[in-house]
DNA sequence: CCTTTGTTTCGTTATTCTACGAAATACAAA
DNA sequence: TTTGTATTTCGTAGAATAACGAAACAAAGG
């Protein structure tokens, strides 16, 4: 069944990527991998500096992703986490004239 | 009990400004509002617009007041809802330098 | 092949969020 | 005082989130 969408799919965007940033530790990692946008990270240096359980900064790793804000490539035996630019880029420039209005 | 913060207190605001943001029917009051900076609306302005309960509505303005984003005067027998505009310039200002990193 | 290393997925539990309608509140006007 | 209008709070239910440890996986090195 067709809900009424009231809102337009670039407030749902909005929406989703701020529920992305929405937690502490998300914004802790997206701190920490914007800050090396050229190097990326692995998931291990970034359980380094968070103490929590490292399934549950994996989780967030995967919130993230799916999210679009970062992205992770396989190499092997690590996984190499990176700021997806042109997302991130996006996300800046909706949350930007957002709070311009 | 101290938990053990790893995160900063500007990242815990940053997360506490994007979980208001968070919902689509949020981003959808925060762009009426915010387009009516001076002018300010009433709740039932918007319920109009929005096809959710009205008890669902006031729950999202809760959400909102909380977070500081917004203020609601009450003006009887109305309430006034604005763009709390220092917090809404704080909420600017941390995002883009969080994106701007 | 077995082990080690780095990481994710699974199972679970507790908490928070979202939504609704009904009831409550607050004030104005009749 | 009674009625009407605008809005919120309450009670509830279902869905989603967050956290953990245990188990699973995948690749490299012995």
């Amino acid at each position: 069944m067709a809900e009424k969408k009231y809102y337009t799919q670039s407030q749902e965007k909005m929406a989703r990527y701020a529920k992305a940033i929405a937690h502490p530790a998300r914004v802790f990692i997206l701190d920490f991998l914007a800050g090396n946008i050229d190097k990326c990270c692995y998931s291990g240096d970034m359980a380094e500096d968070i103490p929590i359980a490292r399934s549950t900064l994996s989780e967030h790793l995967k919130e993230l992703k799916k999210s679009g804000l970062i992205q992770g490539e396989i190499n092997p035996p690590y996984i190499k986490y990176c700021i997806n630019k042109e997302n991130w880029e996006e996300a800046r420039s909706m949350f930007d004239s957002f709070f311009r209005k």
